[in-house]
RNA sequence: GGGAGCAUAGCUCAGCUGGGAGAGCAUCUGCCUUACAAGCAGAGGGUCACAGGUUCGAGCCCUGUUGUUCCCACCA
């Protein structure tokens, strides 16, 4: 680091060169070390198709915040990355990727697709990487992960082949939620649901018997190509003659029979359902209870099938076009309704849901949930804020069972082989080739793959070597502190928790720390099709990333929401440069000699005013930082340095380093050590700047990124010297507003009389009223005679400052005695308190004590009011 | 249909287990005071949504109301 630094922080020519200088020392690797704790965070892995965000910005920061902090304290902190494949996304960005030059998956083949796809993996996936970088992420790279990497693949065969085994895995005919672009099957999880404008379509279905009919209303006309049945309640009086009846089903001319099913609203609509058991969950239910068939009448591109007759071939929409005009035509149509409702789409594209019957693998989830629910119940993993467990238990408690395969290429392949022999099914952890049962070789692999998600669910302890009992996975499993936004707790926490506690029969983590959603100045969500989307990584290039982290971190508070606004980081970029600064009026005042960075022995009161003043702060940060208070603990640094520290301390160091010698020498010690200890409360949420300012300065540690967290010590308080300090700044406080009030610059020095009781007090302040209150001359005394003098009264003292030419006797008469009404007004009030019985007798004796001391001042600063009246 | 959050200064928001109403930005005034004008010193500005209740004491706890945002849910 140069000596004269610059006259303002420049963060770009910072940046990479600290961030290399720590990778190069490894100070973000953590390592099994019985003589530490351990602290863990497994980042939630980032997409590979992904790029940085806000969203990301934030998660991240609070992740490292966590994980400096603990590092400090002695911890061995273990921040472990990696990043996801995210199935789907991925496949969708590549498969579009490959149709700009024309080709498709199928011309390449599962294995040419896979080998492209790992190339694209590899271009992108480090993408992600290095902008995590950018922000100052203090991950433990060495042990950087991939869900498809060699280690988490062996994991999820484990796990796979365990829970099929157990029968907490099977696989059947379902109904499923199906993407008709995506050509996948989705969990339920991943559907989105919308409410969009629709319509009621009227209908009339004939009896078989042409003795009647049943009117019905259905917002999916075309699904009546599938429909087995109709359905009404049992307990309907309208219908119970037509229950075990058949209709003609229009159109298609098949005869359906009439079914009694509670599921039936009879309140609803006109209490008649048309049944398609293939292409609606409830349907499903019903078609089951009454043993109905099941007519798929879709392709996976959602076009009709063969099913569908005259209609093949159709899209879903232009076939319901088709089908009212011919419905309408055979008058069979009735009326049409608007009607709003909500329609499910692909989490991932967007496109409309299809409910579809399909062969899909399931992971049975009540054996699961249940000690997921306890386990949070009984608090060994808590959420913070606690409000969002509610979220948690009501996802486990109507859980279902949870889809787990993908009809795409790129994912975990499904260990399971089916003998084309004799039928059976082999699941195995190995690539099987020969039946176990008929030992015929004719075996072939499931084609489908896995939910992303299974995973990930995976991702605390498979990146730690399990199903291996890795030194890792005993040091630091169970994790500490899992940080992620709100929006993904069913997808994610729920499953995690889950399957940490039936693999490894711990919880994966202790607590779930949850953030809100970064918006846009105005509220809205960032999205790409809004275009209202920050880009974090022009914002550093910009502002720098102290300056971002800090935009994203103060007066936030865990679980809420936040905006981001572009002031917000100028006046953290502010706050950064008046940190550099002061570093710089610190380093301007070092002396050519040795400098000690020990606390001198002999403390002025100014010293013992600001080292009392830290020691405070760094409790108080300290125990908020524990409690992920992390806003109100950024907020506290940072009034600590630019009010306590810059504002008030370098001030009133001046004095005495201009005095020079011995005592300027013991001035620079003192503001070594609480700049030092500033730039260590500050580096977690600000590690760069703080980094390059503790090279900077003389220090006797290596960086401060591996240097001891401050500690808060009963010996470093000084209660009685920073309340003498106190009165000092109040009567400069007083001054200065006066001066202000009436207009006069400070450059018009004027002499300053004081009464006190306090002599001594006000005898060490003399240089600060000098200095900061424009007195030309400071006279402590009593009975002072001044004619014309300007007035002002502190709990403790009276002051006169003679301004013959700006006083106006009168006016000082009228604002004492408008201070003298606040004050008795103020008097009035407290005395009120204390006089009330219940409040002697009920409230705490430190709260009734503090009343007290409150009264005796105001009663001491009411008799030097009316003294001072007097005087006039 | 269930559930949750939010409502505090002109704006954006803090305010932990009840005892001082706060910050940043904006506004107004005066300052280039040799670390910083990305700065310094001051000032103004709030029935803490509304109505009840508990308490010696409520922005904070309880009940209700209004407004607002979000999550979940199969009503065809």
């Amino acid at each position: 680091m140069p000596e004269e630094i610059a006259k303002a922080y420049e963060p770009q020519e910072v940046e990479d060169k600290i961030y290399e200088f720590w990778q190069q020392n490894r100070w973000f690797h953590a390592v099994p070390d019985s003589s530490k704790k351990p602290y863990t965070i497994v980042i939630p892995p980032p997409n590979i198709t992904g790029q940085l965000h806000m969203g990301h910005a934030l998660d991240e920061t609070l992740q490292d915040i966590l994980i400096r902090w603990r590092r400090m304290q002695g911890y061995s902190a273990l921040w472990l990355p990696g990043t996801d494949h995210a199935a789907i996304a991925t496949e969708a960005k590549i498969v579009a990727a490959m149709a700009e030059e024309g080709v498709t998956k199928e011309d390449l083949g599962r294995e040419g697709f896979l080998e492209r796809a790992w190339q694209w993996k590899d271009k992108y996936g480090s993408r992600i990487v290095e902008q995590l970088k950018k922000l100052g992420s203090s991950c433990d790279w060495e042990r950087e992960r991939f869900t498809m990497d060699e280690g988490c693949s062996k994991a999820v065969k484990e796990v796979f082949v365990r829970l099929y085994e157990k029968g907490l895995i099977y696989r059947g005919e379902r109904i499923i939620n199906w993407c008709p672009k995506c050509k996948t099957s989705l969990s339920d999880a991943e559907v989105e649901f919308d409410e969009k404008a629709g319509s009621f379509w009227h209908l009339r279905y004939h009896l078989t018997d042409g003795s009647g009919y049943l009117d019905l209303a259905t917002t999916r006309p075309e699904t009546l190509l599938g429909d087995t049945a109709l359905a009404v309640h049992p307990d309907d009086e309208r219908y119970k003659s037509f229950v075990g009846k058949t209709v003609t089903l229009p159109l298609v001319g098949r005869e359906i029979p009439v079914v009694a099913d509670s599921y039936v609203e009879p309140e609803f609509g006109t209490g008649v359902v048309k049944i398609t058991p293939a292409h609606d969950p409830n349907d499903f239910e019903v078609g089951l209870r009454h043993k109905l068939p099941v007519i798929n009448v879709l392709n996976e591109d959602a076009t009709i099938n063969e099913q569908g007759g005259k209609y093949e071939g159709l899209d879903r929409y232009e076939c319901r076009k088709a089908i009212v005009k011919d419905l309408e035509q055979g008058g069979f149509l009735l009326k049409i309704e608007p009607h709003n409702h909500n329609v499910g789409g692909c989490y991932r594209c967007g496109t409309t849901v299809e409910p579809r019957v399909s062969t899909q693998w399931f992971v049975k989830m009540e054996p699961l949930a249940k000690p997921a629910i306890q386990a949070v119940k009984e608090g060994q993993t808590k959420f913070v804020p606690e409000r969002f467990d509610k979220i948690y238990f009501h996802w486990l408690e109507n859980i279902r069972d949870w889809c787990i395969s993908r009809q795409i290429w790129w994912g975990h392949r499904i260990p399971a082989w089916y003998c084309q022999s004799c039928g059976k099914t082999i699941v195995s952890r190995e690539e099987a080739d020969v039946c176990p049962h008929c030992k015929s070789a004719s075996l072939e692999q499931d084609t489908d793959t896995l939910d992303t998600w299974f995973s990930s669910a995976l991702w605390p302890f498979s990146t730690l070597g399990w199903p291996d009992k890795t030194e890792e996975l005993k040091y630091f499993y169970p994790t500490n502190t899992l940080v992620t936004g709100y929006d993904i707790i069913f997808f994610w926490v729920v499953r995690m928790m889950f399957s940490g506690l039936e693999h490894t029969g711990e919880v994966p983590f202790n607590t779930v720390f949850i953030h809100g959603i970064v918006r846009d100045s105005q509220g809205r969500k960032m999205s790409k099709s809004l275009g209202n989307g920050i880009d974090p990584l022009v914002v550093i290039q910009q502002y720098g990333a102290d300056a971002l982290r800090f935009s994203l971190t103060t007066g936030v508070s865990p679980g809420n929401d936040m905006r981001f606004t572009e002031e917000k980081v100028e006046s953290s970029r502010n706050f950064a440069n008046k940190l550099w600064n002061a570093t710089r009026f610190v380093l301007m005042n070092l002396g050519e000699e040795e400098l000690s960075l020990e606390l001198p022995t002999e403390l002025a009161l100014e010293d013992k005013w600001i080292i009392s003043t830290l020691n405070a702060t760094i409790r108080e940060v300290t125990n908020n930082l524990e409690n992920f208070e992390l806003g109100i603990a950024l907020q506290k640094v940072n009034d600590f340095v630019w009010e306590s520290f810059c504002d008030w301390y370098i001030e009133l160091s001046k004095a005495r380093l201009q005095q020079g010698g011995e005592t300027a020498k013991s001035v620079r010690s003192v503001l070594i050590y609480v700049l030092t200890s500033a730039l260590k409360l500050l580096h977690p949420f600000m590690p760069y700047i703080t980094e390059a300012l503790y090279q900077s300065i003389p220090h006797n540690e290596e960086a401060v990124i591996i240097s001891k967290w401050p500690e808060y010590s009963p010996a470093k308080d000084y209660p009685a010297e920073a309340a003498e300090m106190g009165r000092i700044m109040a009567a400069i406080r007083a001054i200065r507003t006066r001066r202000s009030e009436m207009n006069v610059p400070p450059s018009k020095k004027a002499k300053v009389y004081i009464d006190t009781a306090y002599t001594a007090t006000f005898e060490n302040g003399v240089p600060f009223l000098l200095r900061l209150a424009s007195a030309s001359e400071v006279e402590i005394g009593t009975g002072f005679e001044l004619e014309g003098a300007v007035n002002i009264v502190t709990d403790v003292a009276k002051i006169y400052i003679p301004m013959a030419e700006l006083v106006d006797k009168a006016k000082e008469l009228e604002r004492l005695n408008k201070e003298l009404e606040k004050a008795q007004k103020d008097f009035n009030m407290i005395s009120g308190k204390l006089n009330n019985q219940g409040f002697v007798a009920k409230a705490p004796a430190s709260v009734v004590e503090a009343e007290r001391a409150k009264l005796a001042k105001i009663e001491d600063k009411i008799e030097l009011i009316n003294s001072a009246l007097e005087k006039l």
